[in-house]
DNA sequence: GCAATCACG
DNA sequence: ACGTACGTGATTGCT
């Protein structure tokens, strides 16, 4: 519609850079560019979009040289502090946003954008087609623009909490009219702009002035009727106040000419933005993005037609050329629908197959069409890609249907790229594709409607297609990755020899389970039940009062406040003082109530995490099935959830007890492996360090040995403290040592620290040299990698926070460490893995980081653990031996 | 949904 | 001078 009434948008560029620096925490890409006020602003235009639906949007901006404002009045903004650089590399960022989003930029020499804004405005007001002009800007700088037409927009924190300014709101704020801004300023001044206004003249004597006199000029006139020290001041800076007045003022001639064509919204290039918004890392920004003209992009997807996809519902009459054509291809994605909870008990409903970019068939999971989906999946001539395969393994499982021929787990390689990163699908596809999908619906959330066949079946394959699609993607980038530090490992490696290698084996290890003494779990709940009672009387009785141990809020109440003990060397919360066990450790001695409380966490702890939760989540034979996620960690180690199995008590007695009730089933035996000191020894590698290297050959204990080096006494005269000492010495290591945590965790003083650490990096130069070389390259590349390659991004590291900085410095230290060691093991449980594969005698159940465990057949148990001692002795050389314990029992409490 | 706490390596 | 150990997951209380 050409005659309909428009609305005009413009946008002041540098007060919303500036804005958003300051609001928005820092933010940064994958490689480390700083960009939270790249993001504020193009969130900031995404929200105006939004709530205005502008027809046309024009911008403005600063450009460095000084304007006439400054070579009238040379103090002009010269009490700002210069912005920091990291603003300024933002500004051209800020720019590609604003281009891609098909946004006209008006600048210009010896102008600030609010001039140009100032311009911009008054010749729009002239055209008669546009109805509504909106200013959108950080600061109140252009409220004297307001008229009948033009309206303010400042943005507070977030759009949420924005005013809008039009004649009746500044008229509210200020009692003055938008053209009595300027007279404002000039009586009062602008201290951001250091414009100085009349000395002493504030906010109400100005407005009460310009209420009765309307303009400085005429406030001038009639100084006569002024009274005191008002009329004083006012004389006194006359000249002050008409040159404030001058610089307040929004120049509205800049010899620019608008052009309202280009600036129309709805012709931006939706592509173009999803690349700038993709390498900015903007993934939520992506869906906010509008739609382009015509395309109704959310509600096509029912009708099969988006973009070039092509979706079939498989019937029985094009089944048969379908499978011919799956059948000619050397890979297919795959997309299970499925049913139900746990993996190992889900139903499946369907399947999508994708075969090529775009097309895509989905089969129904039915007994007419069960033979024809085996005989594609077990197709060990057609490679499979998926999402999460190892659920799909598990799934298909219960169904009798193996998948054969090579692998590629689109969530592995994403993982593999940035470990750490969020790898849920819709992420995947949105960060990747830039295209928004909706939640796979958990069970118990059906929709309204039922969900029609026709619009599984569209959905399934369009998920199915974007797999498909990302593959390649994701392999490319993959493949573009060069390991710098050595070259005979490589990022690809990692992801096709360890972790798709790793996918069968945990599926295995899942599907297995481990067995799960109820019985015996039962017992020791029962007798925990009543030491919980005994000991909540005991504390109530010591409190004086009843109240909730487990809440540290009232906790805290009760010990500090009403039993009054001292809170001097405790650690504050947030609001409160901390009751953690390290701190109620110092108070033991203070109140016989603290004893009570440490142990009553203990024992709720493990009732309520272990011995209430596991027994209702074993299946039929008694077994316990978690699952490992393969991609969640940072530093390349598995993670157990539903139930976690890798946080099985074990320090306390009581704990051990829980360890008794896992047992190898009838005629089987376990037989744990774990590497001994394998972070240490990984440590000794990568630093290179000849004193330990050197200790880890001699074969002794490496805690005592090391306490011996540093305290310069021979082996026998290490005392307990000693060895202590070093042990904590050693984990600091690891863990990126700082002379605090290290007092902490030893108890001793940060002085006397301070001196073991230096006695201890002076005995060995190579690990000192390791953690300044790690820490040095991981801030010129803003990543670290472990000698085989695996990486871990790190951008924080060159973070102006000086707390944040300091905690990526001791990730940087870490990874290398403590992924070294993670690949080690995963290497590890592939080869034991292989040798056992076909011998149903051994199976693979636990793995713990540094330990695996297996159900082995009674007779077999002393052989396998030699032979798995050997295995992962050898699967990895390092500059220093692998040492491997072995141990043989009925349940875990054993080993 | 987050903070505090605590189980493990 | 600052505020700390690295990596996870589950539970409880509370907003």
């Amino acid at each position: 519609m050409e005659n309909k009434l428009k609305k005009l948008v413009l946008i002041d560029g540098n007060a919303i850079i500036h804005r958003s620096y300051h609001a928005i925490p820092s933010l940064m890409t994958k490689e480390g560019e700083l960009v939270n006020a790249v993001y504020g602003f193009a969130s900031t235009l995404l929200s105006v979009i939004d709530k205005f639906q502008p027809d046309y949007i024009l911008a403005s901006f600063d450009l460095l040289a000084p304007t006439f404002r400054h070579q009238e009045f040379p103090d002009y903004k010269a009490n700002r502090t210069k912005a920091p650089d990291d603003l300024y590399a933002q500004i051209d960022r800020v720019k590609e946003v604003t281009r891609a989003m098909g946004i006209p930029i008006y600048e210009k020499e010896g102008f600030e954008a609010d001039d140009l804004i100032g311009t911009m405005a008054q010749q729009a007001k002239q055209e008669t087609t546009i109805k509504e002009i909106i200013i959108v800007t950080g600061d109140l700088d252009t409220l004297q623009l307001v008229n009948e037409k033009t309206k303010v927009y400042t943005m507070r924190r977030g759009i949420t909490d924005s005013v809008f300014y039009d004649r009746k709101k500044i008229q509210e704020r200020y009692g003055l009219t938008p053209e009595q801004i300027i007279d404002f300023k000039g009586l009062r001044g602008d201290p951001s702009d250091n414009i100085p206004g009349v000395k002493g003249i504030g906010e109400k004597t100005a407005s009460t002035l310009l209420q009765k006199y309307s303009t400085i000029e005429n406030v001038y006139k009639h100084l006569e009727e002024i009274k005191g020290a008002i009329k004083d001041k006012l004389a006194r800076d006359k000249m002050q106040a008409l040159q404030s007045k001058r610089l307040a003022t929004i120049v509205k001639n800049v010899a620019i000419k608008i052009n309202l064509k280009e600036a129309k919204t709805n012709k931006f290039n939706r592509e173009k933005i999803v690349t700038l918004f993709q390498e900015l890392n903007f993934y939520s920004l992506i869906k906010r993005l509008p739609s382009e003209e015509g395309e109704l992009r959310k509600n096509n997807s029912q009708s099969g037609g988006v973009k070039d996809f092509k979706y079939q519902l498989i019937s029985k009459e094009n089944k048969l050329k379908f499978l011919e054509l799956l059948n000619q291809q050397k890979e297919v994605a795959i997309k299970l629908k499925t049913r139900g909870e746990k993996n190992f008990k889900a139903d499946i409903l369907g399947i999508a197959i994708a075969y090529k970019k775009g097309r895509a068939g989905y089969l129904e999971f039915k007994e007419e069409n069960y033979e024809s989906i085996k005989s594609i999946l077990e197709n060990s001539k057609i490679s499979k890609i998926g999402y999460d395969l190892k659920k799909n393994k598990e799934v298909l499982a219960k169904a009798k249907i193996t998948l054969r021929g090579e692998l590629f787990d689109i969530m592995l390689s994403a993982y593999v790229l940035n470990p750490g990163s969020k790898v849920d699908f819709s992420q995947l596809v949105l960060a990747s594709l830039g295209e928004e999908i909706e939640e796979e619906k958990k069970k118990g959330q059906l929709g309204l409607e039922m969900e029609t066949l026709q619009n599984v079946a569209s959905n399934e394959c369009q998920r199915a297609d974007y797999i498909f699609k990302l593959k390649f993607i994701y392999e490319n980038k993959i493949k573009e990755i060069i390991q710098t530090q050595n070259p005979k490992y490589n990022l690809v490696k990692i992801f096709r020899e360890i972790e798709m290698p790793l996918v069968k084996i945990l599926a295995e290890m899942e599907l297995t389970g481990i067995k799960l003494n109820t019985v015996l779990f039962q017992g020791i709940a029962e007798k925990i039940e009543i030491k919980i009672k005994n000991l909540e009387k005991n504390i109530y009785q010591l409190a004086g009062i009843e109240f909730n141990i487990n809440s540290p809020k009232q906790l805290a109440e009760i010990l500090f406040v009403r039993l009054k003990i001292s809170t001097e060397g405790i650690k504050k919360g947030k609001t409160n003082f901390s009751t953690a066990s390290a701190e109620l450790g110092k108070l033991k001695n203070k109140h016989k109530i603290i004893s009570k409380i440490e142990e009553y966490r203990e024992v709720f702890k493990l009732k309520t995490t272990y011995l209430d939760t596991l027994p209702k989540m074993v299946d039929e034979n008694s077994r316990l099935h978690t699952t490992y996620n393969q991609a969640v960690t940072a530093t390349g180690r598995l993670s157990s959830s539903d139930p976690n199995l890798q946080n099985i008590p074990i320090r306390t007695e009581l704990g051990q007890l829980l360890r008794v009730a896992f047992e190898a089933k009838e005629g089987f035996r376990f037989v744990s492996a774990d590497y001994s000191q394998i972070d240490l020894r990984a440590v000794a590698h990568v630093a290179k360090d000849k004193k330990m290297i050197e200790l880890f050959w001699q074969g002794k204990d490496i805690h005592l040995a090391t306490a011996a080096e540093i305290n310069k006494v021979a082996p026998s005269q290490v005392t307990e403290k000693m060895r202590s000492s070093a042990k904590a010495l050693n984990f600091g290591v690891i863990y990126g040592m700082s002379a605090f945590g290290f007092s902490q965790s030893a108890k001793i003083e940060k002085e006397e620290a301070k001196k073991f650490i230096e006695a201890y990096m002076k005995k060995f130069p190579g690990v000192a040299n390791y953690m300044k070389t790690t820490k040095e390259l991981a801030k010129k590349r803003s990543y670290v990698e472990t000698e085989m390659g695996r990486r871990r991004y790190l951008p924080e590291i060159n973070s102006p926070n000086f707390k944040i900085q300091n905690s990526a410095e001791r990730m940087a230290i870490n990874m290398p460490i403590q992924g070294m060691s993670a690949d080690i093991m995963k290497l590890a449980m592939i080869a034991v893995f292989k040798e056992y594969e076909n011998n149903p005698a051994v199976k693979m159940v636990l793995q713990v980081h540094d330990e695996i465990i297996l159900e082995v057949k009674e007779s077999l148990a002393e052989e396998v653990a030699k032979k798995t001692k050997a295995i992962m002795e050898q699967v990895y050389a390092l500059k220093v031996p692998l040492v491997v314990d072995v141990k043989i029992g009925d349940n875990w409490g054993e080993l």
